[in-house]
DNA sequence: AGCACGCCGACT
DNA sequence: GTCGGCGTGCTC
């Protein structure tokens, strides 16, 4: 009987497909694996199966598929079912999570390619000048690739010579498919099977007298043969043999040597076998792990509130080494920038290489090898420690999830969809599993503190720093009253400066923080006024000092500093305000003796940039670390005796409900950088505010009083955690179409939802690279259903699209938005 | 999302 | 005249 599966393709698109496969195809397949299908005109695309069945459909022929990609699943039911609440949670389309779960290797997509057509006598005199470069062409290369097409006839548009040429039937197109993921493969080499007595390998060794190099590199063979009885690598016979590879070559053409290839993994862990003790924990951290298993038994999510430096990493272990004990997959999540080596490192000392690290720096090739670890349960996949991605891997039977870090902004997603926040998520995962769940903060989100004080989530905690280091000493230094009286060196207030100099006369490290990049975010001429604006986006260019350049930092776009002010022609122009190149620059004037390092995103571009800069710091290459929030980061510097906060109120005025909590937050992390050792760790806050309510919270390290203040101003604001939010964002290029389509839809909702619609606005930056934006927020009250919220808007968007002038508008959802 | 088709202005 | 711009509609 003709069968027929639905399948998920990994587009935005609503529904799911239909396909027709054979009996024997229908045999074959199991949800969750991966077919290959033609869609739309002739691409071919990877498709997920998601059901079997008998139903043909009724409004069209299905297609059959082209082949089938997998012999076993390679996503499991829990995951289906997963990744489909994530798309009904974040109003996103399944296809979508698919796209951004499975490892990009795991998606092929079809090529064109361009074949001749062997068959056809041609008459070259009836060729038209591109018709006949593309003949030529083909007859030094047997395909051609359309990208290679274009370049050959120098046109974009290649379907119309193309046409003409199938017409004429000089060549025909097919559709390739190549798989991605490409196993590593080691060369070995052997002895070959004729020279394996001593007899014959004597006598072979006497033939090779007058190749004296071959003779060399047969010896070696023998030697390393005796010495390891491990096959043995061309690698290593190249460099025991000191032979070049084309002696090896001629060996193994002669049949004396006989290679052989090997898979391998790329991520293999080279490390000390034998693992560490994990160390006897302390009391508080001891108390801690009592607290939390007890909330674990009674099933419950729990917070591990532990100030900076308390030593949360230990009680994780403890936590792993439990869930490991009993057979069950673990799975570690940290912010992608909290992903160090020095972490990595750590949990090896421990686990050894029961751990398989998973985030987007890896290429991928090794992201397919971990995903295939995880889904065959191999011993080395046991632990997982990743970025929120790796909540997509195919675990099959997870015990535990930590979610460190929990407050991150960073785990929600934000560009692509799925607009989904890890931690979130990572709950719903663990349920579905059965696993304990437990979320890490010194700092945590006044939705999850929220949830423990009204006894949805239990809640552990660890007061005291690990070997009972004092928290640092935070005093706020009021820079309106210093600039007043002229007692600022540049952006240094002398409070400041002297604790600098304490500090490096006591040979200890410094760190400063200022959370904004580039020299000066603003240029000014002297004159006029006027200052050099992105043509893009709607923001002023930052002034980017190395380069000598004016930068956006939404879309990129950069000119050289200009040499005097173009409105006026004013050769004298002033920046405004500062970024972290102008601190280190101040720095060096005032410290001419003193190494100072940078650390932001302009200093961390290449794939290890980031490490070498900790590296350097760590090993005291550097007496003073300038950076952006990136210092904030979980960090671990042993000898860093002050933190320097150059401005604090550029972090409190920020138009955002989140913006103290996540003020009291950076400013706590970052304190935490201090005095991680011994000696108390001072903290100079500089501000023109120090009387703010948040600025003392986190001198006192009040996190309490921080949380009871923001709780209220969200209750009679009706913010989360009592009330849900969706952020709705409509995009376009044309002004007036935004404004009016959001306010269309604006109004559709008022109509159909009471409680609180806010807006259209535009936000701070209201176009950036050429759209426009505009924002609806809804909040949605405690008794009101979420799903039916989310319906009812999902059916206003479909009368939305119906009116034409708006169909072209991008309508953007983010759920739970940050 | 891609990718075709179709209509319209700007140049070889 | 063609080329490529972009708006529109569809994909089993």
């Amino acid at each position: 009987m003709q069968q027929f599966i639905n399948v998920i393709l990994p587009i935005p698109l609503e529904k799911l497909f239909t396909y027709a496969v054979s009996e024997a195809e229908a045999d074959l397949l199991l949800p969750g694996m991966r077919v290959a299908v033609p869609f739309g005109k002739s691409k071919i695309y990877t498709a997920l199966v998601s059901e079997i069945h008998h139903n043909p459909p009724t409004a069209y022929e299905a297609k059959e598929i082209d082949r089938i990609l997998d012999g076993q699943v390679i996503v499991n039911e829990t995951q289906l079912k997963h990744w489909q609440w994530i798309a009904d949670y974040y109003m996103c389309t399944i296809g979508e999570v698919v796209r951004s779960a499975l490892p990009s290797a795991f998606l092929l997509e079809s090529e064109t390619l361009i074949l001749k057509n062997n068959y056809t006598a041609v008459d070259e005199g009836d060729l038209k000048d591109d018709e006949f470069l593309v003949f030529e062409a083909l007859q030094h290369q047997s395909a051609l690739k359309v990208h290679e097409v274009s370049t050959i006839v120098d046109r974009k548009n290649i379907l119309p010579v193309l046409n003409r040429l199938l017409e004429k039937k000089i060549i025909l197109l097919k559709e390739e498919l190549h798989e991605q993921y490409r196993p590593k493969l080691v060369r070995y080499v052997a002895l070959g099977e004729t020279y394996r007595s001593e007899e014959k390998l004597e006598a072979l060794l006497h033939s090779l007298t007058r190749a004296p190099k071959q003779s060399q590199v047969v010896l070696a063979l023998f030697q390393l043969q005796a010495e390891t009885k491990k096959p043995i690598k061309v690698s290593d016979l190249e460099k025991a043999g000191g032979a070049s590879k084309a002696v090896i070559k001629s060996l193994i053409d002669k049949g004396i040597l006989r290679e052989y290839h090997i898979r391998t993994d790329r991520i293999g862990y080279e490390g000390t076998e034998g693992k560490e003790e994990i160390k006897a924990l302390t009391e508080h951290q001891q108390l801690a792990i009592e607290d939390i298993q007890r909330h674990f038994d009674a099933n419950k999510v729990t917070l591990l509130h532990g100030v900076t430096s308390s030593g949360k990493t230990e009680v994780y272990v403890k936590l792993i080494e439990d869930c490991l004990a009993v057979g069950r997959q673990a799975l570690y999540l940290l912010p992608e920038i909290a992903l160090t080596t020095q972490l990595i490192a750590r949990l090896r000392h421990y686990f050894g290489e029961k751990i398989s690290v998973y985030h987007s720096k890896y290429s991928i090739q090794e992201r397919v090898e971990v995903w295939n670890n995880v889904l065959t349960k191999k011993s080395k996949a046991q632990i997982v420690i990743g970025a929120r991605s790796s909540l997509f891997l195919p675990f099959s039977d997870l015990g535990l999830i930590i979610v460190d870090e929990e407050h991150e902004d960073s785990y929600k997603q934000f560009d692509p969809a799925p607009r989904y926040h890890a931690r979130d998520a990572a709950i719903v995962l663990g349920n579905m599993h059965g696993a304990k769940i437990l979320l890490g903060s010194a700092t945590p989100s006044v939705e999850t503190f929220y949830n423990t004080r009204i006894g949805k989530y239990g809640y552990a905690s660890i007061d005291r720093r690990f070997g009972n280091v004092l928290m640092p000493d935070i005093e706020l230094v009021d820079i309106k009253e210093q600039t007043r009286k002229k007692r600022m060196k540049g952006h240094f207030s002398e409070r400041l400066l002297t604790e600098i100099q304490d500090a490096l006369q006591l040979g200890e490290q410094i760190i400063l923080f200022q959370n904004r990049r580039g020299y000066a975010p603003i240029v000014e001429c002297t004159t006029c006024g006027h200052s050099p604006q992105c043509p893009n986006c709607d923001v002023s260019l930052t002034y980017h000092q190395y380069r000598k350049e004016l930068r956006c930092h939404y879309c990129g776009h950069h000119i050289a500093l200009p040499e005097g002010c173009e409105a006026c022609g004013n050769p004298t122009l002033d920046t405004k305000g500062f970024g972290t190149e102008q601190v280190e620059q101040e720095l060096s004037k005032l410290f001419a003796e003193v190494k100072v390092g940078r650390m932001d995103f302009d200093t961390t571009r290449g794939k290890y940039a980031y490490e070498k800069i900790i590296t350097a710091f760590e090993q005291r290459e550097m007496d003073i670390l300038v950076g952006t929030q990136m210092l904030t980061k979980g960090l671990d510097f042993r000898n860093v005796g002050l933190v320097g906060v150059m401005n604090a109120d550029s972090l409190l005025n920020f138009p955002d409900y989140r913006a103290h909590e996540r003020c009291f937050q950076l400013l706590t992390q970052v304190s935490g950088r201090a005095g991680r050792t011994k000696k108390r760790g001072k903290v100079i806050v500089q501000t023109y505010n120090p009387y703010h309510e948040i600025l003392k919270q986190v001198s006192t390290n009040d996190y309490e009083g921080m949380f009871k203040d923001q709780l209220y101003e969200r209750q009679q604001y009706r913010y989360p955690p009592n009330n849900r939010i969706i952020k709705i964002t409509f995009k376009h290029k044309e002004y007036n179409r935004v404004n009016e389509a959001s306010e269309w839809f604006a109004k559709a909702l008022r109509n159909i939802l009471e409680g609180s619609i806010l807006g259209p606005e535009f936000p701070p930056v209201a176009r950036i690279r050429n759209q426009y934006l505009k924002h609806v927020m809804v909040k949605i009250p405690p008794r009101r259903s979420l799903s039916k919220t989310k319906a009812s808007i999902k059916r206003i968007e479909k009368s939305f699209k119906a009116i034409s002038q708006y169909r072209s508008i991008r309508v953007i959802y983010n759920v739970d938005h940050i």
